[in-house]
DNA sequence: CACACTACTCTGCTAAACGCAGTAGTGTGC
DNA sequence: GCACACTACTGCGTTTAGCAGAGTAGTGTG
């Protein structure tokens, strides 16, 4: 199974709470994602949510200059952020006890 | 936060799994899913993805009439759907755990 | 015979992840 | 001193799949 579509909506969730970690960047953010385990991500994904999220009021940004390569475009939660992100994660976790149900249900062998 | 985003890609092991519980037709998989939670699913999307799994061989197809309305078309899994169930699943179980390390490792205070 | 419920089909819309190409900046090796 | 690798970001077009809404029937009830 591909997992490119378990990843629609959830892309939003998992960029929100890598950033409230810590502010990040969107190189940092993918890598800090693969390395949590969502090994296949696309990079153009993580840019995309990262620019959605901003447009949508979520965060904040700033620009840094690195020592290693071009400037980086630094994200930041603000509280409209933080609360989409508590809100999100809990949609998250009942979906997920709900497809438990709807999983576990099958050959009660 | 809209669940219609989540659903991608996990209705598909949704109706599989409710299938193997009991061949089901359309209508009847819809009740089914609203039962264990699935509350806001749409018909059509049941209806969409019952024949997109028909047409990639997972499942077996047959017609009953009806005392109470219209003929139904049942659907039951066949070997290849109960593989891709198994597999899907674990696909599923998986990406939960990798989303868990992700939304756990949130403001680790 | 109108209406409700069952049961299914079809068309078109939309959100979002991705492939791919392009643009730069920096540092390393030959 | 130039090719190449790595960092960092942008933009466009494609694809997948869930959904809204409308339509078509069959059956049974007031």
């Amino acid at each position: 199974m591909d997992t490119t579509q378990l990843l629609k909506g959830v892309l939003d969730v998992a960029v929100l709470a890598v950033i409230e970690q810590e502010d990040g960047y969107g190189y940092d953010v993918v890598r800090r994602l693969r390395a949590a385990g969502l090994d296949d991500i696309a990079e153009a994904s993580v840019y995309g949510t990262l620019r959605r999220l901003f447009h949508s009021g979520l965060l904040t940004s700033y620009v840094v200059a690195s020592d290693a390569g071009p400037h980086r475009k630094y994200y930041g939660l603000n509280d409209v952020g933080r609360a989409q992100l508590a809100d999100s994660a809990a949609t998250w976790k009942q979906f997920v006890k709900t497809m438990n149900v709807v999983l576990t249900k099958e050959s009660a062998a």
